[in-house]
DNA sequence: ACCTGAACACCGTTCAAGT
DNA sequence: ACCTGAACACCGTTCAAGT
């Protein structure tokens, strides 16, 4: 089918273009003239706007997916599944608000999906529970690579103390029993990482 | 500050019209006309129309605070905080994707993420960790209620059988193996606390 | 001090027309 | 079968002008 290999450039292009000029930045107009056509050709290969958005979504997937291993322990290809979703925010950090905003029922999705399922159910995690307990973990790992990209954890660079100063004494006061830490700045790589340990730690806990 | 109030109820106005007609229907010029006025008056009171979104995230998270209790044991109160992120999400579906996609600085959010901190620190999580511990929870709770309200979770809805059926016999195993389980239909709220609970879990055969 | 009218530079999308 | 040009009904935002 020569048409899904037209619609896969317009997807490339549009990836690359929020990669360059945020997600506002991909409009019909700018992506055509990207693909060197009219805004107007590019309707009967995606749809509309949100078809086009719909796209984006199984492209990112589409590219997680080779990342996810068929071998090692079930740990192991967790880790391996909760990495490359960050590691995709990394690539494409304007896109990447789209995963959370929008199903993905693509093959790939499902191939995804089916390695996390996988992995609970060698972890132990009984039949019932798998789908909840991997859209628990997905749930997380979205969000935070989200969250990351999108700048919500990064409101504490404004200066943590000044943050806390305009309470009066005797409010916020877990705030200030955690200044010291508070005044640190995180490392995210490393917070992600105990975050999927700690979540691997509650499925052993709670199934073996 | 009579601007202050000015600012409030067009925010008021603003989520108004995004629980009527969804984010995409929050525009200057419909907000304005909400308020019987035009859209340049809408400016010198919240900026442009970023400043807009950043005020729908502190009107909704001044909106969830009083939800959150001061007594109670942690992990009462840590629930109740996980519930009430879940329920803004049912009262404002369309606008809640604004709370991962921006930070929020507010008294309000400060107050908020104190709650949490404070419960943390009850149970037991040691200084250094709390605030890990504080954005993994959030992370998930924000995400969960996000992707429900977006429908990214209501892919399966479109017949699950239908989806495994067009694989091999020898791909996706696992959904298979499943399928008993992945033709119902799940109980999201039974779910969400389900959710809670095994982080609780996570938190308690952690550090007590 | 606060609001308005007109204007500018954009949007997504339709539809008839071209090849 | 695929693309284009022109057009429509919108956007956010600026700025001089009004009261």
């Amino acid at each position: 089918m020569p048409d899904d290999d037209r619609k896969r450039r317009i997807l490339d292009a549009a990836l690359e273009l929020a990669d360059e000029r945020g997600l506002a930045g991909v409009t019909m107009r700018a992506l055509a003239q990207k693909l060197g056509v009219t805004a107007m050709a590019l309707y009967p290969h995606i749809g509309d706007k949100e078809g086009l958005f719909d796209g984006l979504v199984d492209r990112m997937l589409a590219e997680m997916l080779p990342a996810v291993p068929t071998d090692g322990t079930a740990e192991e290809r967790l880790l391996a599944v909760g990495r490359a979703a960050r590691e995709l925010s990394r690539r494409h950090p304007s896109a990447y608000a789209l995963l959370l905003a929008r199903p993905a029922v693509t093959p790939d999705a499902v191939r995804l999906v089916d390695a996390i399922y996988g992995a609970l159910l060698d972890l132990g995690v009984p039949d019932a529970e798998v789908p909840r307990v991997e859209r628990l973990i997905t749930t997380f790992a979205l969000g935070y690579a989200a969250s990351e990209a999108s700048g919500r954890f990064s409101a504490g660079t404004i200066n943590p103390r000044g943050r806390r100063a305009q309470f009066p004494a005797d409010e916020v006061s877990a705030h200030r029993r955690l200044s010291e830490v508070l005044d640190r700045m995180p490392d995210w790589d490393a917070e992600y990482e105990a975050d999927l340990q700690d979540l691997l730690l509650m499925v052993r806990a709670r199934w073996s």
